[in-house]
DNA sequence: CTTGACTTTATACTCAGGTATAAGGTTTAG
DNA sequence: CTAAACCTTATACCTGAGTATAAAGTCAAG
């Protein structure tokens, strides 16, 4: 059983994060000692360990909520995680998109901007945002 | 000279947000009519015109306040916008990268969940978070 | 037995980019 | 003249994921 500074350490966590996870229920109220220090269990850090790589994989805390408490149920299916974790490789796909988008309207002005600044009057005013659409 | 709910249809904006960029100084006060009712110029268009475009290109409305305080003060170079601008592609880059990555490991696990729930037990509990490094 | 390190709670604040609401003033058409 | 459709301000609220701070209780070492 581990106190909270424990914990933080091993997971590299601020102890406020804790009780924050606590206050929005993604992680059950752990054990206490009797003098209200908390502690908490194997299957705590293995719940907190859980949402470390959920968080990594991109999803929110309110996806990992959902998913903990399907799994609580014994209800999370192989059916049910692949709904969820492809509408999320969908959002997370349509998210690389844009920004290649984005990516491939900024480069043109980039490099004309570093033409301009390499060529003979580098402190020339800056016009190209002017004719971005 | 547009009142604000001219300029907002124009420019498919909340009336709150054109106050909202006025009081964070994004844009100048407007002049006022005598009742008080905001008027904006040719001038003013063009500058929350080129704030979209600025926005679009992914610019946070700080780093399009620092542009265009640079461009009223004539000192908008080249250079000056080459190295702004090319910090953001950096980040965009930086960003795009990390998405692969977050979709290269979620994939995997996509398919995993897939084929088991095409499989003969559709129904069978999904474990492959549990294996997530 | 006191000091320091730890823990607890509650409360408020942070960031960005707005949106919502209330309470009032103005303008225009009928 | 009045009602609708504008406009104004100030104030508070929203999301998401925490962080900061204060005031107080607890535990271990010397």
């Amino acid at each position: 059983m581990l106190q909270v500074g424990e914990i933080c350490r091993k997971l590299g966590l601020n102890p406020q994060t804790l009780y924050f996870y606590e206050r929005i229920e993604l992680i059950p109220p752990p054990q206490r000692t009797e003098s209200g220090y908390r502690l908490f269990s194997n299957k705590d850090v293995e719940r907190l360990a859980f949402i470390s790589r959920a968080k990594a994989l991109g999803l929110s805390l309110d996806e990992i909520k959902h998913i903990l408490t399907l799994k609580e149920g014994q209800s999370l299916t192989c059916q049910a995680m692949h709904e969820r974790l492809s509408k999320k490789l969908q959002e997370i796909e349509d998210n690389i998109r844009q920004l290649q988008e984005l990516r491939d309207e900024l480069l043109p002005l980039v490099n004309y901007c570093l033409q301009k600044s390499e060529a003979a009057d580098p402190n020339h005013e800056c016009v190209i945002l002017e004719k971005v659409e």
